[in-house]
DNA sequence: GCCTATACTCTCCAAAGGAAAGTAGGCACC
DNA sequence: GGTGCCTACTTTCCTTTGGAGAGTATAGGC
């Protein structure tokens, strides 16, 4: 069976290759694991704190939390409020651009929900073939 | 705003920790800069050779493609055909399961493509700012 | 004076990743 | 018969990334 479409949307596109560049850029970026974990915590449980969100994501070091956040909040996708009171207080939540990221990125998380099995047996049967 | 619902699917999950682990797993293994890429070529071209990938990702070294192309293999994402002809030639393919992630994955492109500009945006203010 | 709590920051070391050269093996050309 | 080509990898070497754990600054409580 030939591809019957290019992609299930846009059907149209010649699409700019500057475009094509960016959006490669873009997602190379955003399609990270910890970028991809943190949203999806932030997501679930809302507004959070450093240490609230290190115990969520399971095993981020500090330093992978410490970037994720910082590259987020360059991308406009987290924003973070700091209390200047002592001790330190700083508070992470998702922006609009965030959540919709979340949004898209749940088909994704659908996905491995449903397909779980599928991969774990093509898991076992490439191990036990080779 | 608090948040009005914890996932905008299944509702009433109360998610089997295990379950959690395996997909978070998951998500770690195929939400990976290359492995996207990969996908998308494949999805948008269709069957393809070894060094014709490596030509339609932009930057992917030949370890890494190597590397990518197996672990989808192993995850039954894609097709490996190698025909016993010399000089060699491979042909990679996505399996039904690999048509399937590109199409969960199709709404964070849509999202890249239409927010790219905000992106930009977040990312001047935030250089400037600081 | 000392301890605690918080959000980092730093240092050191191991692992991942990139560039480029090497490999295998039949085939065409000289 | 030797040389080189073609493809899909390997291998080697070196740079960058990432993880573990300790350190930092600050003010209030004991």
């Amino acid at each position: 069976m030939p591809q019957t479409e290019k992609r299930s949307y846009d059907p149209e596109a010649p699409v700019d290759p500057r475009v094509e560049t960016l959006v490669n850029e873009l997602i190379g970026r955003v399609a990270d694991k910890w970028t991809l974990l943190v949203l999806e915590e932030l997501d679930e449980h809302g507004t959070c704190r450093f240490t609230r969100l290190a115990q969520l994501v399971p095993g981020i070091s500090q330093k992978m939390l410490t970037q994720t956040l910082r590259a987020m909040e360059r991308d406009g996708l987290v924003h973070r409020k700091v209390h200047p009171v002592i001790p330190p207080k700083v508070e992470y939540s998702l922006t609009a651009l965030g959540q919709s990221l979340g949004e898209a990125f749940c088909g994704v998380w659908h996905w491995a929900e449903a397909h779980l099995c599928e991969v774990e047996a093509a898991r076992t049967a490439f191990d036990t073939r080779d």
